[in-house]
DNA sequence: TTGTACGCGTTATCAG
DNA sequence: CTGATAACGCGTACAA
């Protein structure tokens, strides 16, 4: 390889490593500049600190060599990552992404990326995911649901973070939390059920511990109400139009189900309840009432509308938000839990 | 601060930093395993180079000290980070979220985290996302589409990774390219259209330059095909149940649309119409034809079943990351554009 | 099989 | 206002 002059070598854009990689480091801004790398470092932390002359020098340099700052080793040195990692149940589940939608937009407004996973339904799954969430050293963690192994605890108590569960109440949360009660839900939609009159009830849920404790919340308060036992379908899987569907058919054929009110864990399944129903020739309205969950943006449009149990996602993840990003600042909350409830909206289907 | 024992010290699950941290080290875990910190790491990384019984110890101190690598310090010094962003429109649009579920399933399976962020419709929001991005050093990229700012361009050859875009073909991607030709899918609606005999045609489609791109294909072909012009109506924003009621709305009132079929830029639009034709007392069979985009799970639930275009968003996904691991192990596509193409799938609506 | 020395690209601290 | 210098925690030679 030939010598090349100085000159030369301060036009290449980037200094290529083995691996091919772009190498512009602050050394070399400093250098095209003529000041050293920690003046590059304090232009871009902060500018007030530079005298205007030098921060026009570092500003073409930076132009020049395409020169993007390594958050690694920031990161490193500074212990502070910039990074909060989410762990959902499902990214594709629109009721979650709304939610993590809301909670990174607010984050992101103050510098913040996000790292999101999905965990699906297992705990061990989970916990594999926290430790390589924790391994890339976020600034705080937020977790969906108040139930995670103790080994998944321990850890997240040891990172020293801020961590918050969202989706839920709880007595005792790891740290801070954002939700609401599954079990007021479960029940207050009981209550609108006998207190509309209903004389019988069914369910149908999919297989998720959030839903199921709804599911029985509602069963033993619409049985106290009215004595009237609840016939029940559980899913092992998601949510779906398609489960819907096949829930009232199980309703019906194996639980004996003829009439009454359906409280679903979903809209989505309170929308397969409803086509079945339909396809069945059923009465929406006489035989048949159905209670959806999510208040999503097709409820309103079902026919009939969809009556159904309305959680603010954005909400949750706004607030999520602004709880650790006020631990950031140092501000701590009144109390660690909030409880943001949930409103019954109600429309035609009951 | 009293004096402590080396063994009251060694008791202590983790030494925290001044910002309340866990800062337990490969050198700490090293200590109580009475190895060095190199034994620790390739312990980690390579545990057949390591006898069984300090392997042993290792585990051991791990487990007390609660250890948890820190994958900055690892990826500063090993120049792989083990993450890769990905940038979509929406992650709260199914159609995005389905096929970055898939993409960040395979690549999990290969240890890889994904860092994942919603551009919006913006270029430049786009530019500066991919900015703040490549600052974690990722091994890789996914961008959403093949319209990206000349700097962004430049900053993503600059950093000297693979990067991969989807959802779009070209002739000139930036690297890796997997998706399918929006102007065929357009085409083909519209000869699909004429093939079925219908004389007329309207559009509704979301603000999105693919969507647009579609739309333009289909009233440029239904044009050729039938001599008839296509009435068209646009949202800036993204589609929703109540963009597609409003669509229809604006198609018979402001562009004296009276029947024909009606190609929507994506089934949610398409669903909406379906719903306001109801709403209007307009035969949805005889009068009024529909055309989705998508092909979402309810698709075949609407009443009648949505005709619409399938496009497999999964395999964007995976095939996405087959690319880019593929690329890691140093092999490369035999031509770096993947068509996957699209399916037309009739139902009732069309 | 294990250890030493060094470097990765920043930020923090202290001088000047 | 600017510059040395020392961490930050880990991988990668190279040596033992």
């Amino acid at each position: 390889m030939p010598p090349m002059s100085e000159t030369q070598d301060r036009m290449r854009p980037a200094k290529a490593g083995r691996n091919g990689k772009s190498r512009v480091t602050m050394e070399a801004v400093g250098r095209l500049a003529g000041v050293s790398q920690v003046t590059v470092s304090r232009a871009l932390s902060d500018p007030s600190k530079v005298s205007p002359k030098t921060l026009e020098k570092i500003r073409e340099a930076i132009e020049v060599t395409g020169f993007v700052p390594n958050a690694l080793a920031g990161a490193l040195a500074s212990s502070k990552s910039k990074l909060v990692t989410a762990l959902v149940p499902s990214i594709t589940n629109i009721v979650y992404s709304t939610m993590v939608n809301a909670f990174g937009e607010e984050m992101r407004r103050e510098g913040y990326q996000i790292l999101l996973s999905s965990t699906g339904v297992s705990l061990e799954e989970e916990e594999a995911l926290i430790a390589t969430h924790l391994s890339r050293r976020p600034d705080a963690v937020l977790l969906t649901g108040i139930h995670h192994s103790p080994q998944a605890r321990k850890m997240l108590l040891g990172a020293g973070i801020p961590v918050v569960e969202v989706w839920d109440t709880t007595d005792s949360p790891i740290d801070l939390c954002v939700g609401f009660s599954h079990v007021a839900a479960g029940r207050a939609v009981a209550d609108f059920a006998a207190d509309a009159g209903y004389a019988s009830a069914g369910t149908v849920s999919a297989g998720d511990e959030r839903a199921l404790r709804r599911k029985a919340a509602f069963a033993d308060q619409f049985l106290r109400r009215t004595g009237s036992e609840v016939a029940q379908v559980d899913f092992d899987d998601a949510a779906s139009l398609a489960n819907g569907r096949e829930g009232l058919r199980r309703l019906i054929d194996e639980q004996e189900f003829t009439r009454g009110v359906i409280f679903c864990s979903s809209d989505l399944l309170a929308h397969g309840v409803l086509i079945e129903a339909q396809a069945r020739g059923l009465s929406t309205l006489r035989d048949i009432a159905v209670i959806g969950f999510g208040d999503q943006d097709f409820a309103p449009y079902t026919e009939p509308a969809l009556t159904t149990v309305r959680v603010d996602r954005a909400a949750l993840g706004f607030t999520a938000a602004r709880a650790l990003l006020d631990r950031f600042e140092g501000r701590n909350p009144p109390q660690p839990v909030t409880d943001l409830g949930f409103e019954i909206v109600r429309r035609r289907s009951a």
